[in-house]
DNA sequence: TGTCTTTTTGGTAACGTTCACAATCCGCGC
DNA sequence: GCGCGGATTGTGAACGTTACCAAAAAGACA
């Protein structure tokens, strides 16, 4: 079924088939300009023909690189691979496109059961740069990648508490303005921020910052529902929203929409609207921000906020790949997904 | 902040500081056993002290092989990355940890927009072996998979219309003996088969032949319920339900209960259960295959049989890091999912 | 004590590429 | 016709490791 395992061809053999040196087999193929046309064609159709492929291993020895990205995916204590949040697989999966795309291979980890890959794969310079998608903020991960020295370059995504760490992140700005002016839009006349704000979670001031500056464009006075300092469960939704609901929807402090600061914590505001029987869409429109699977379907299914993971895994490898510590810190665009938790009518 | 980047040191370093020759050095940090005990010492803390570490590059170079596995996730046309099933990225994550364990890396790449990893990473040798996810059964990709030759070892997952590919697989037949044993125990008394035989879904003629000796094994006859050919969508399990239905549930051909071949057509089912104000588990149970997501958010919650991604991964390394190609096909144990859609009672 | 195994170690040559430099070729102007 | 730049090409040496073989050291035995 295969004709016997002959040996991979090496540039000796293109270069004694083309009739020139070995390095000019090296020139031709690698794009050198200082080569003549003629010679170029010749190597290369000698190389099609040997089915000559370049042994990267022995390249990049040479040239003292990698070509390739490392990327570890943080998982949370005890999590096993499977239990990852989606999008952070849908990240990881646009990384490793976006690097292939520029030319890069991806040495896909998961830092699981405390294995220590960070070191790992610093020290033995196995990669030209280094990804982080991290699903968690505080993990004793993060000291170790703060302590890293040398010169690869190191993105997280999600940030860190760590400022002297580069990261991609969210356009949380922006995307609280998408909200403010989504909610106006669909005749919500007093929406309403639900989250903590100068908590670790830095997103979530970020939103309320674009969600304010959404409502003073419109001349509307911002609104901020209290959560307890740095909620991000569904029960301090439903927990937040319910005491929304005792204060009454009309008068002072009044409201007709909800935009929390996360998916799970609007989903929570979702349950405690119906147990107090006031109507989603209708009385009350409610978003998020993450685009949680159960948010698609949950009664109504959840009009949320999330970054586009293809252009988040572009904005990483980009941002790895440039030469210089300087300034690498990127935000990526976010959309808004309409679904029937704002439609109102 | 980094002390000046000094270049890695080599094992000539670790040599002179040890006071031994450089190819000792080889032989102490790679466990051959041609080596006097206090000269591995002696090596290992210059090692230490210099914070060295093998190049694998070179050593692979050297010794000719490449430590690292590929893995190619496939999408369906038009597929971006962040569109893949769910247990696709589980299995990759899983995949990843378990080579990691072997002391393999992964080379991971999504096969979108046509680009043909699978030439690639075998023609450059790149990689001791491949692994290849495919969430669809005849994508063009099977053939450039089937048509290259070499040594280097090639699973898949989900198998392929092609017998002489090596595959890992889920035990679909045990998993139809567990769908039967369930609905049984649960109190139904004449669950149906709902799925198309002898189509490309050798799957699903898996399922029923296994959910057929479970009824057999209780004293019962299998029933089937006609689906078009190859059906796989919430669509025809619609359809098919409907058709029972007019059937009628008592007499000849009558039915409490259906096992679909795949959860989308048991979600179509339930849908067509609701539509006829059938009650769902009450008057007819349902279960399916998958567990997808969409499973989880239904009414009533479907009850369904999945693999592990975790012991599929380590099945798929497994099956690649065996030398021979011999048989190194493998089932992957299923389990079962008990969720409200067959809670009687 | 001398020879003969049995460890243990060192020297040298790969692995397949790229880089720096020297050598060659060409046409051109004096 | 001869020397001279500019474009090409060849030569030789890395890159850092492991494999092979021979040399040296250490014991074993007569």
């Amino acid at each position: 079924m295969n004709g016997g395992s002959r040996r991979r061809p090496t540039s000796f053999d293109v270069a004694e088939r083309a009739g020139v040196s070995q390095p000019t087999v090296s020139r031709a193929l690698s794009g050198s300009p200082a080569i003549a046309e003629a010679t170029r064609r010749k190597v290369i159709e000698a190389a099609e023909a040997l089915g000559y492929f370049v042994d990267e291993r022995a390249a990049r020895l040479r040239r003292g690189s990698t070509g390739t990205l490392a990327v570890v995916v943080i998982c949370r204590e005890g999590d096993s691979a499977s239990s990852i949040n989606p999008f952070a697989y849908a990240l990881l999966g646009s990384v490793c496109v976006a690097a292939s795309e520029k030319g890069f291979e991806t040495l896909v980890s998961f830092q699981a059961r405390g294995q220590d890959f960070f070191g790992h794969y610093q020290e033995q310079g196995r990669a030209d740069g280094l990804i982080v998608i991290g699903t968690t903020t505080n993990a004793p991960a993060w000291e170790h990648f703060r302590g890293i020295g040398g010169d690869t370059r190191r993105v997280a995504y999600w940030g860190s508490p760590f400022d002297e760490l580069d990261w991609v992140r969210s356009d949380n700005v922006a995307a609280g303005r998408l909200a403010a002016e989504h909610l106006l839009a669909a005749g919500y006349r007093r929406p309403c921020f639900l989250g903590a704000l100068n908590t670790p979670q830095v997103q979530f001031t970020e939103r309320y910052e674009g969600y304010a500056q959404g409502m003073r464009d419109a001349g509307l006075e911002p609104c901020l529902a209290p959560t307890v300092k740095a909620a991000t469960r569904e029960e301090e939704g439903f927990r937040a929203a319910r005491g929304l609901i005792e204060r009454g929807l009309t008068g002072p402090g009044g409201f007709d929409a909800i935009f929390a600061a996360c998916d799970a914590m609007a989903l929570g505001a979702i349950e405690a609207f119906a147990a107090a029987d006031i109507q989603v869409p209708g009385e009350v429109g409610v978003m998020g921000f993450d685009d949680l699977v159960a948010g698609r379907f949950s009664r109504p299914p959840l009009t949320t906020l999330t970054p586009d993971p293809a252009e988040a895994g572009a904005a990483l490898v980009e941002a790895v790949l440039e030469g210089e510590r300087a300034e690498a810190r990127r935000r990526v665009p976010v959309s808004l997904i309409a679904r029937g938790s704002t439609a109102r009518g």
